[in-house]
DNA sequence: TAACAAATGCACTTCCATTGCACTTACTAT
DNA sequence: ATAGTAAGTGCAATGGAAGTGCATTTGTTA
């Protein structure tokens, strides 16, 4: 178990005060964030400083992104030990047309989609849309 | 075979010649399309009127949207009797990295995707990214 | 051909994403 | 410790795509 600091140290970033602040903040979610969400949760920084910050953890593999449909990028941390840098998004994604929440089912692989001849598959981008376990019951 | 104009009237929308002219465009491009694409291509039209004739046709389900990741939504023709107003787009789609167009891999099923307990599927997008089959050659 | 409904064109708006530049903070080498 | 440098932050502005209100034009139908 490392701490947040040990993390940012070994993705060759510095430490600062909003990077801690802003990864604190997406562990504690349990769905995927818009940069407007991180935004109203830190009124007194600038919107840049979140954007530029959330960039420079999608670049080094803290965060991944998500493009769901909803035309709002979103944003997750990637798990411990996942291989973002790798094989991008291995996992899919299930967003919710009622509660509009968007999850990462990362336990559920995105299976091997075969295309035709010529065709070269480097990644592949499977978000499932429906109604999510807590809006269903 | 049925003229662009029987379809549209099966279709409940009335004949005009924009309508017209860009079916025809669309049928003519073998690749998913963007609005400006179509705005490039009909300059002497009104941005609204081009925006405002696809939103019908995808209302009628004469096309349908793909969102590829890129941000920018496209547009691509039905299939003849596909089925796009029972179950949203059975088929996948491929994005290339190189040239950065889209296509439909229109006998390409989406496989049936397992969700944890709980989550009802009601649809699903998937996009296959990497190198087309004119680029990879 | 008159009357109505739908389609089109123009102007304007909103929202998210992104950038340039000045200023501040953190790290490094003396 | 301190100065110098590189990276991070804040503010202001921009750009692009999507969407809307309203006046005008076109198509349909009685
Ligand atoms: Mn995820
Ligand atoms: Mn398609
Ligand atoms: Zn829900
Ligand atoms: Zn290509």
């Amino acid at each position: 178990m490392q701490t947040i600091e040990q993390l940012l140290e070994l993705k060759n970033i510095r430490v600062t005060a909003m990077r801690l602040l802003i990864y604190k903040f997406l562990v504690n979610k349990q769905v995927a964030v818009t940069l407007s969400d991180i935004e109203n949760a830190f009124e007194k920084a600038d919107r840049t400083t979140l954007y530029r910050t959330i960039k420079t953890f999608e670049e080094k593999d803290i965060v991944h992104q998500i493009d769901d449909g909803t035309g709002i990028t979103k944003y997750a941390l990637c798990e411990q030990g996942c291989s973002c840098d790798i094989n991008k998004d291995l996992h899919l994604h299930f967003h919710c047309n009622n509660c509009n929440e968007t999850i990462c089912l990362t336990d559920h692989k995105i299976p091997k989609i075969k295309v035709p001849d010529g065709f070269v598959s480097e990644n592949v981008n499977l978000v499932v849309k429906g109604i999510c376990d807590k809006c269903s019951r």
